[in-house]
RNA sequence: GCCCCAAUGGCGGAAUCGGUAGACGCGGCAGACUCAAAAUCUGUUGCCUUCGGGCGUGCCUGUUCGAGUCAGGCUUGGGGCACCA
């Protein structure tokens, strides 16, 4: 009987509506098992699942499935990045509350993932809108008050004038804001940091442990750390200007051994001595505020000349009393790093070469490269950053520059004018925003008692949802009651902060919260997050590298030493998926077509694009699927015709996960076509094969051992590139699986080929089932199961099976294959070495030269060398 | 400018250790079934060739019996950081 075509649409409904039936994906804590906690990083509610969402969560799934399978206790739950901009703005826009827009947009989304037969958790769901979720952040970020992890100050911040907010470093991208790419200004603003900068290093040593981590994302997050080792120093000022509280000036240097190369100091136009020396001094005003208007584009950085502004200060060489240094005001110095001031080498260092050549200051090498004579040796306008040794420098003379440097601080130090520091380009952390949509920061303002907590019995500090969106600013600090509070210390009047806590805030501990998302009485249940944590398999774009990682790292070692968690690093392994890209198409008149309006003709050279109605089209690139170029193809209408199972297939088929795929309707064509191959093998073995719990033959036929050890090699091939993540490699041997059924199911086997039949079968639905769930579950079924395959165990392949007993050796002479060897798999080295001189195809190669030496490698390769 | 990664047929990509390059999919070609189409199945498919063979993993050197894989030097593409002292 032919099998009918498989209607993955309406079996998917049937399988999903079974699982939450039995609730098959609830999970519960088990000490008896091992646990395995896989996570995707959760979506921001936008309204609709595109096939990025399908590829990443298909990843998160095939693992999580896998692992079930595997004997593993899997922990697997989802959320929605709920608070953020495109609700106010979509308020703003239409009128519609944030909080109405975003919990519809939950349900739209959660309703598209349901039918991906994600096997979620749901009952561990959670926004971070939720009342009960940010109730406990709020407490969190009082514990980290309490502890001193968070602090006020005024400080110039990043604002973007389009969102009308404040940015964190991390958020501003050459000079643009992150979100609204506007150019971002500086202002001087009240504001809440986290202090991730006391992790600096416990951040950068603890990414030494992670080595399930991509390198790439450890390197940016080095780098973005950025560690400098060198030494603070104190120089001492002199001239009529100096103002009483500056006779000394500190600087940072990680070249301390080029200190006698100094020909000047430098300070930033933000620096205090510049601020109070332009007091007196109009010239230095005008240049300070110079500085100030200019762009912090990347263009206008790159083309700003150095420029600098004499103070007529002099500051005393800390080892030759007698050497005087001019002291500028300079415009490439930045305030933020370091002390804001440096001494500058021009011969050592490229800037300071550009500022002496400018203002004709003296270059003097004290650093002199291997080879090169001490006198001869000019620095004109290349400066000199490599090894060498020291001269012209002193008690330093001879020595190399790690000795030097050494040698200096020990001297600074001894002298008490210096010491040795570590700096790090790492900055603390920003959180407060000027937003409604956001997690309310839970502090209260008396004009009494200062910042005052909100008491744990107020919490959470509730979003009003009766605010007005017509005016520009902070709805908040506009609401006529909200903020106007009591002091929980004096009982005056007091008022809330109003600012609300970066979205960033909202992810950094989330994986936590679902470890216990009921917990009502602290943030987190230690006993859960104990079982639970940390992460096995984190799986996100790799658009989050510093960010959102950087920032989870910190909150997991602040929640840590707040006595919540117990352990350092949240996320074990971590992996960086790519993205899913479409061939772009434009019209004749440059706009942008969908590719459902859109017929390809020819091949190759000769393929081409047209519209429905036959008027030529452009292909592009293949891009980033987006609604602004139409590229994009829609998983809901794609399910409704080929099934979820046909997607997931696809988007892991073809390309290694970490890299981008292409999205081709051919290539999808092929997946459906792969599911109904699947299904018909499936139901010819079921008709064919044993019937389940059949005993194991004692002899197997030709036909069927063929069939047996393809069944085995590919159960072990899927296993193993399942453990690495290779769901691509994985997707290919189940292909070639696939296609050794045919001689089995053509020929009228035995009793061992009905076996056979049975156990490859049922290999092939458990290789599929993780990628495929719903197929797998149609299948286990026709093969005669009414239990669920979800909840079947992974089978094991027989390692006897894996192997032949001959082996096909490659036969080379003087390293060019020559000729092929089918010999028994344990021959000697001797035995093979004979058969493969006796080969005609050897001889003619030799062309009778006498054979020097026979290489063999058992089970690969002879080398004959002639 | 600094740092990192990649480059394999017409296309996406395979190739644990240095050991038969091109698994698997897409596309192409040929055939079977069919009145025909769809669907399906079978075979074939790196390039050149005087049919002996020759050449092939971005380019050039090197190490080795043997290099896609290792080393040195380039080229091109992608990514990260960027006035960080």
């Amino acid at each position: 009987m032919a099998a009918e075509r498989y209607n993955a649409p309406d079996r998917e409904r049937h399988w999903q509506s079974v699982w939450r039936e039995q609730k098959t994906f609830k999970t519960r804590r088990d000490p008896a098992k091992p646990k395995y906690y896989v996570l995707e990083m959760f979506p921001y509610p936008s309204g609709r699942v595109h096939m990025g969402h399908v590829r990443n969560y298909t990843m998160g799934d095939v693992v999580a499935r896998y692992k079930r399978a595997r004997g593993f206790n899997v922990l697997h739950p989802m959320g929605w990045d709920a608070f953020g901009l495109p609700a106010e703005n979509a308020a703003i826009e239409r009128g519609v509350s944030p909080k109405g827009w975003t919990y519809d947009n939950i349900a739209a989304m959660r309703a598209q993932l349901q039918s991906l037969g994600l096997s979620l958790d749901w009952s561990r769901e959670l926004a971070t809108c939720d009342e009960s979720y940010y109730k406990q952040q709020q407490r969190l970020f009082l514990d980290f008050y309490e502890k001193g992890l968070v602090y006020r100050k005024k400080s110039r911040v990043n604002w973007d004038p389009v969102d009308n907010t404040v940015l964190a470093n991390e958020q501003v991208i050459d000079g643009r804001g992150w979100r609204s790419g506007a150019l971002v200004e500086q202002r001087d603003l009240e504001q809440w940091f986290f202090r991730i900068t006391d992790y600096a290093e416990d951040l950068l040593a603890g990414l030494d442990t992670l080595n399930r981590w991509p390198e790439k994302v450890r390197l940016m997050q080095r780098n973005w750390i950025g560690k400098s080792e060198g030494a603070r120093l104190r120089f001492r000022l002199e001239g009529e200007a100096l103002p009483k509280a500056h006779t000394e000036l500190e600087i940072y240097t990680t070249r301390p051994d080029t200190i006698f190369g100094a020909s000047f100091l430098a300070i930033s136009p933000q620096h205090p001595l510049a601020a109070a020396l332009a007091k007196k001094n109009k010239g230095l005003r005008e240049f300070i505020a110079e500085c100030a208007r200019m762009g912090v584009s990347q263009e206008e950085i790159d083309t700003a000349e150095k420029r600098g502004f004499d103070t007529g200060l002099k500051a005393a060489h800390p080892f030759r009393a007698q050497t005087k240094l001019p002291v500028y005001v300079a415009n490439f110095i930045l305030m933020e790093y370091g002390t804001g001031a440096i001494f500058g080498c021009p011969a050592h260092d490229q800037r300071d070469l550009d500022f002496a050549n400018k203002y004709k200051l003296k270059v003097k090498p004290v650093v002199i490269p291997e080879g090169e004579d001490a006198k001869a040796f000019k620095v004109k306008t290349e400066a000199y950053t490599g090894d060498g040794r020291l001269a012209n420098s002193s008690f330093l003379d001879g020595m190399s520059v790690e000795a030097a440097k050494a040698e200096v601080i020990r001297r600074l130090e001894a002298k008490g004018v210096g010491k040795r520091e570590t700096n790090y380009r790492l900055r603390d952390w920003g959180v407060s925003r000027q937003r409604y949509w956001g997690c309310p920061i839970p502090i209260i303002r008396c004009p009494a008692c200062g910042v005052v907590p909100t008491p744990d019995a107020d919490l959470p500090v509730r979003l009003p949802e009766d605010v007005d969106f017509s005016a520009p600013g902070n709805p908040l600090d506009r609401h006529p009651t909200w903020k106007h509070v009591k002091c929980p210390q004096c009982g005056g009047a007091a008022q809330r902060e109003t600012d609300t806590l970066d979205t960033f805030v909202d992810s950094s501990w989330y994986f936590a919260r679902f470890c216990s998302p009921e917990e009502d009485a602290r943030p987190v249940d230690p006993e859960a997050c104990d079982y639970w944590l940390p992460v096995d398999q984190y799986i996100g774009g790799i658009e989050h590298a510093i960010l959102h990682l950087l920032y989870s790292r910190f909150f997991t070692r602040a929640m840590r030493d707040c006595g919540h968690l117990n352990l350092a690093e949240p996320f074990a392994g971590l992996f960086t998926q790519g993205m899913v890209i479409h061939e772009t198409y434009r019209d004749g008149a440059g706009k942008w077509v969908s590719p459902d309006d859109v017929r390809i003709e020819g091949d190759g050279p000769t393929r081409r694009a047209l519209t429905l109605d036959g008027r030529p089209v452009e292909i592009g690139p293949a891009e980033k699927m987006s609604k602004s170029k139409k590229n994009v193809v829609d998983p809901d209408a794609f399910k409704a015709h080929y099934g979820a199972d046909t997607a997931r297939w696809f988007v892991l088929s073809d390309s290694p996960p970490e890299r981008d795929v292409l999205w081709t309707d051919d290539g999808a064509q092929g997946a459906w076509r792969f599911i109904q191959r699947v299904w018909r093998i499936v139901d010819d073995a079921a008709e064919k094969g044993a019937k389940p719990g059949a005993p194991k033959p004692a002899e197997f036929s030709a036909e069927a051992m063929e069939l047996r050890r393809a069944a085995h090699r590919a159960l072990d091939k899927v296993s193993r590139a399942l453990d690495s993540l290779g769901f691509n490699r994985a997707i290919a041997a189940a292909y070639e699986f696939a296609n050794a059924f045919s001689p089995a199911l053509q020929g009228k086997g035995d009793a061992s080929l009905a076996f056979a039949l049975r156990e490859a079968a049922e290999f092939l639905t458990h290789i599929i089932n993780p990628f495929m769930p719903h197929l797998g579950e149609e299948c286990w079924s026709r093969l005669g199961y009414n239990t669920l395959l979800a909840n079947a165990p992974w089978p094991e392949a027989d390692q006897a099976l894996l192997v032949d007993d001959t082996v096909t050796m490659a036969v080379q002479v003087n390293g060019k294959r020559r000729d092929e060897l089918i010999i028994a798999r344990d021959a000697t080295k001797a035995a093979i070495e004979a058969e493969a001189l006796k080969l005609a195809s050897v001889a003619k190669a030799i062309e009778g030269r006498p054979v020097k030496k026979v290489i063999v490698v058992p089970q690969r390769i002879v080398n004959v060398v002639a």
